[in-house]
DNA sequence: GGGAAATTTAACAGTAATGTCACAAATTGA
DNA sequence: TCAATTTGTGACATTACTGTTAAATTTCCC
């Protein structure tokens, strides 16, 4: 899966640049003209990065940094923010609410690039996009899955899942909280419907002796946990 | 323990500007010339990020970020690249091999600042939320429990009754409090049920000679109190 | 030491949580 | 369009957890 960028920005001049510097190096882009609007796409699909122009007609780019730092579902997502030039005030203003980088206008592509690469690089998404372990290994470019080095089939969801799973490993999650990541907020789905995904995966893992790294976590969920 | 910052950088107009900036902001500093002594002071005690500058003798910048990101111990260690204006090319270069930020000199102190707070804060995550005491050791997150590194199997209930009581080590908790924190306050049960809880988390813990730490406060309720 | 009060302990049965399966609706791809 | 795959759900099975009770034990105080 291509690492998405949400981009808020309401000139369309700009937004179209940069939507046409992220789409050229290979993201998945994702627009949004408004705060409010991006909330919305947010919820539909969680983005790997965020990137907000600080003037925005309605909430701004700092409020809107703010909201997502307080739920816990984007409290990770890595902010980049968009500033004119001369704004340097504002600028450590936008750090204080929690931005992880920001650009100022006007930019260049190959810094724009470059920053958010080194943002992409710390926020815990792996490197040369391939999540390793356990001889599971996801490639989120080709969207493949291997274990062992043989490549195995799997379903939109059930790939969905793992990722989330494998991108943080150890972690407990609620079923409420796969539910926002795999299947988005906007959808409703019964939360056993999550205990019949982890059971397909399950399965999947068996012949190769890894369905153990799907843990149940009793009265709250699953967690996926490396095995030896 | 305050944050630590190692400095690598010839020029000792610039090294002593760097000391002078982030001295006053509170943070521990450690000073290297070059790239090999870096490596020296890294070895004796690991800094919690590195502002590196480009030009070196000796081993430049780069490659010793290059150095670092290969050792296991400093792969994920924050860095920082100082760079003159225009080596823009080379920006790029640096963020190839694995540079976190870079920052153009001359830089404003403020900016110089205002990056690695957020660098610092991005690098902090994922919080591990631990409470330890005695051996035991409960992780929130995967929520696990270890004694002595070792994982041990506990049930939702009494997980939650030893976090309660271990989050307040030594203080006496009354059945009737037990109650409201582990089970809500909405749930009507016996106050004897406290007691068997204990037993039950007594058992688990007798093994490890842990089960004293869970001491019976008369006439009140019960208390976690550390062992050595 | 005796007796009352408080706590510990074991056993048990009900309940809640999770696992599993089959099916129908939705989606996809040829 | 049709067949194959995927997906969500309800039903039932299985497992493990939970609260209660009552008897045994300890503690405390006179």
């Amino acid at each position: 899966m291509p690492t998405s960028i949400l981009i808020v920005e309401d000139e369309q001049e700009i937004r179209e640049l940069l939507v046409f510097t992220l789409l050229r190096d290979g993201y998945e882009v994702v627009e949004a003209e408004t705060a409010e609007i991006a909330l919305e796409k947010i919820d539909s699909r969680l983005p790997d990065l965020i990137l907000v122009d600080w003037m925005l007609p309605g909430m701004d780019g700092v409020e809107l940094a703010k909201r997502l730092r307080r739920d816990e579902l984007t409290a990770e997502l890595p902010i980049v923010m968009l500033t004119a030039r001369g704004e340097e005030g504002d600028k450590l203003l936008s750090f204080a609410g929690g931005i992880d980088d920001y650009i100022t206008k006007p930019f260049s592509p190959r810094e724009l690039l470059a920053r958010l690469k080194a943002l992409l690089r710390r926020s815990g998404r792996p490197k040369n996009n391939l999540i390793q372990a356990s001889g599971i290994c996801l490639d989120l470019n080709s969207y493949r899955i291997t274990i062992n080095d043989q490549e195995i089939q799997i379903s939109p969801t059930e790939y969905k899942l793992l990722e989330v799973l494998m991108r943080n490993p150890n972690r407990a999650f609620e079923r409420s909280q796969l539910l926002d990541r795999v299947w988005g907020r906007k959808v409703y789905v019964e939360e056993r419907t999550v205990d019949v995904h982890m059971l397909r995966l399950r399965k999947i893992l068996k012949p190769y002796g890894l369905d153990a790294t799907l843990q149940t976590v009793r009265g709250i969920g699953y967690r996926f946990t490396s095995i030896t």
